[in-house]
DNA sequence: CAGAATCCAACCGGATACTG
DNA sequence: CAGTATCCGGTTGGATTCTG
């Protein structure tokens, strides 16, 4: 636990100490929630994948912060990079098993994005 | 299916075709990923919390960044805001029957972050 | 092919002060 | 209490160009 939650005689439940540290959603978020990195990680989740068709994958991503996201994965452990001596050179990304923890999240997350309204996704207004 | 996917004589996965638009958990993260939104979803799912409350929760977050948080999963429909009439006046925020189906992969993402090794989490520099 | 390097405008988000 | 308003430095991330 975080904090200390109470609940106070009107059924509110009250705050009697602070969060010193994000809480585990927040950490989780940090690793995984960054812009293109779950879809990098998801895209690389059935067998190696070559930097440029990855790139293609994302779509909308720059190769710029497909190299980055890709940094982040692979110091995580989320992903290997692999250097095939071929010419000319390619390389290769692949989830870890340690990066197919994140999974089961990734999976369901996407099926709840999948359940919605396009409207939700692209844009917020109402009014 | 966002792009057309082949595998070829290598094993590789090749795209021959781009995403248009982000995929489904691009567009998810786009909700939910946001700095301290998967925390304050996740702290006003238990009942009504009250403003000053949640942003002693969250601790590390801004009342700036609380409310403009609120304002926006309020928008999507995800956290209902009441004012009651006390004085002073108290608002209270709890999620709503919509916020509830983003919990499921909101614990996973808990539990995954909870059995990661601290070192992740705060500090990824490794050399 | 698989990046690295550079530039730079836009946005983010913390700090602080103020309000009804 | 529950915000709003303003300031502003830092980061983000797209565009573009270059490289082995």
């Amino acid at each position: 636990m975080d904090a200390r939650i109470d609940v106070d005689d009107m059924g509110r439940r009250t705050a009697t100490d602070a969060c010193t540290e994000p809480c585990a959603i927040e950490r989780g978020m940090r690793i995984i929630g960054g812009k293109w990195t779950g879809s990098i990680l998801w895209h690389v989740k059935d067998g190696p994948v070559r930097f440029n068709d990855l790139a293609r994958m994302i779509g909308g991503a720059s190769k710029k912060m497909i190299t980055e996201r890709l940094r982040q994965l692979e110091d995580q452990g989320l992903v290997r990079r692999e250097v095939r001596d071929t010419a000319p050179i390619t390389v290769v990304y692949e989830i870890t098993d340690f990066g197919r923890t994140a999974l089961g999240f990734l999976d369901e997350l996407r099926q709840w994005s999948e359940s919605l309204p396009k409207r939700l996704s692209s844009d917020t207004r109402q009014s």
